[in-house]
RNA sequence: UGGGGCGUGGUCCAAUUGGUAGGACGCUGCACUGUUAAUGCAGACGGUGGAGGUUCGAAUCCUCCCGCCCCAGCCA
């Protein structure tokens, strides 16, 4: 008997079949009993009968729920069944039968216990269909940074110091006495690689120490952040678009079921097309003003600011040239208005926040060194950065996009502790 | 790090503001041949986050502690 995966069962109606999985749950009535198998792949309702197949019914009766099992039947399509597909049981062999209650159940539960159970939880088939997303999105955005010449160069996790300041790091014992940090950004190293390799890029984890307790933060996140040497911020800006692009269209086109199954409303997915609107912060403060909000020039955005800017329009929107005041110490400054940065960020609709932070990279070897003394930064750990403005430095630029920002808006989760497999966040690091 | 809020059976909630702590789900059993988080009936188990205090009496009021949630700041 061929073994199928649920989400193939489509293609194998009127045959027998076998498929391998968990119980999802059970319904009796009476005579006849309704058990719905996942597989992981997706869900299906099984159909059996007491007086055709008594094995196979008493098998299954009573059955408690995330059994696991091997069943074989007859598929058939049936408008009455969940998915318009169900299966004829016609033999079951139990893998293992559950001997007390399973915790989730399949009605409400609060966030703590599901946190609690994020090990089971996951098995629901929302949390299933978020994480195939997930997969997607990253498949995608490797996919089109491939396409465009970028190569995967990745960046360590221990690091000897840190990238945009001392605070918010991790700081972990090293080999004999010495200490090293979890990384917070992989740009230092990227902009080491894009100097030997020329497009580069690095995705992997990041970690930051914030005590930040928002739906928008987690302490370990994983970021994809390309360099490119001889771009600019513009060259740059177009990269961010087409790989946002990239990413939620092959997210629409190749997830449409998981999209279903999370409710989410695709319209708005499918209107993400280039050119995102560019505001410059000159502009976008005046934006602000305009909807009666009183920040003054020089100061950065909260959540109520970027809501405003994003709301106007069904698509990420660019603000760029901000004031070099509140970007990170390696930002280039504007040749033609030295106090802003060549710097941009890149806000998603609907309120999921700054998805992509990035820009031009100082490349003076003298401005670098001034930097680093204004922000009070040691030389010593730096000295090894200060090295590429010393052997043949170019202008270079990139930026750093949030996968699990990204993946939170394309499905529309609540929270972005959703959108990751075992989320970690300020007071969470079970299980 | 500030501001606000919440902790009640395994889970999700109630308790008329100080007066006998209940219900639903789950679990067990029975009934039911088209269920859609099935339904109906019956049954069993089981709880006020912790420590003090006020009071004749505390889930309820006070103090401290613990855990969690939301908002802001910071950022992706």
């Amino acid at each position: 008997m061929p073994v199928v995966s649920i989400d193939q069962v489509a293609s194998h109606v009127g045959k027998e079949i076998t498929l391998r999985g968990w119980l999802y749950n059970l319904r009796e009535s009476g005579k006849l009993i309704f058990p719905q198998f996942r597989d992981g792949t997706g869900v299906i309702q099984g159909v059996v009968s007491r007086t055709e197949n008594p094995d196979a019914f008493q098998a299954l009766s009573g059955l408690p729920q995330e059994s696991s099992l091997e069943v074989t039947g007859l598929v058939r399509a049936d408008a009455r069944a969940p998915g318009g597909y169900e299966m004829q049981v016609t033999a079951v062999t139990i893998i293992q039968k559950i001997t007390e209650p399973y915790p989730i159940q399949l009605k409400e539960h609060g966030v703590d216990f599901l946190l609690e159970n994020r090990h089971l939880w996951i098995r629901t088939p929302r949390q299933a269909a978020i994480l195939r997303i997930r997969d997607e999105a990253i498949f995608a955005a490797r996919e089109y940074m491939h396409k465009q010449g970028y190569v995967l160069t990745d960046s360590p996790i221990f690091t000897p110091s840190s990238c945009e300041g001392t605070t918010n790091l991790f700081e972990v014992d090293y080999m004999d006495d010495r200490k090293a940090y979890l990384t917070q950004s992989g740009q230092l190293y990227v902009e080491a690689t894009a100097a030997a390799l020329g497009k580069v890029y690095c995705f992997g984890p990041a970690f930051r120490a914030e005590r930040s307790k928002t739906r928008r933060h987690l302490t370990e996140f994983w970021m994809l952040e390309p360099e490119a040497a001889f771009a600019r911020m513009d060259d740059m800006m177009a990269l961010a678009e087409g790989l946002i692009t990239h990413i939620i269209q092959s997210a629409v086109e190749h997830c449409p079921k998981e999209l279903d199954t999370l409710k989410r409303d695709v319209k708005l997915l499918e209107t993400v097309r280039p050119p995102f609107p560019r505001i410059s912060y000159d502009e976008a403060i005046e934006i602000l003003h305009k909807h009666g909000n009183p920040t003054p020039w020089g100061e950065d955005f909260g959540g109520d600011e970027e809501t405003i800017l994003s709301s106007e329009h069904g698509r990420p929107v660019i603000v760029h040239h901000f004031p070099s005041a509140i970007k990170a110490f390696y930002m280039q400054p504007d040749p033609q208005r030295p106090e802003l940065a060549l710097g941009f960020d890149i806000l998603a609709p609907e309120g999921y926040g700054e998805i992509v932070g990035g820009g031009e990279r100082i490349s003076s070897y003298e401005l670098l060194m001034e930097r680093l003394r204004q922000n009070d930064l040691p030389e010593e750990p730096f000295r090894w950065y200060l090295d590429l403005r010393r052997f043949g430095s170019v202008p270079h630029s990139g930026f750093g996009l949030g996968l699990e920002r990204t993946v939170a808006w394309i499905t529309g989760a609540e929270h972005i502790r959703e959108v990751i497999p075992f989320p970690r966040t300020i007071y969470r690091i079970y299980p």
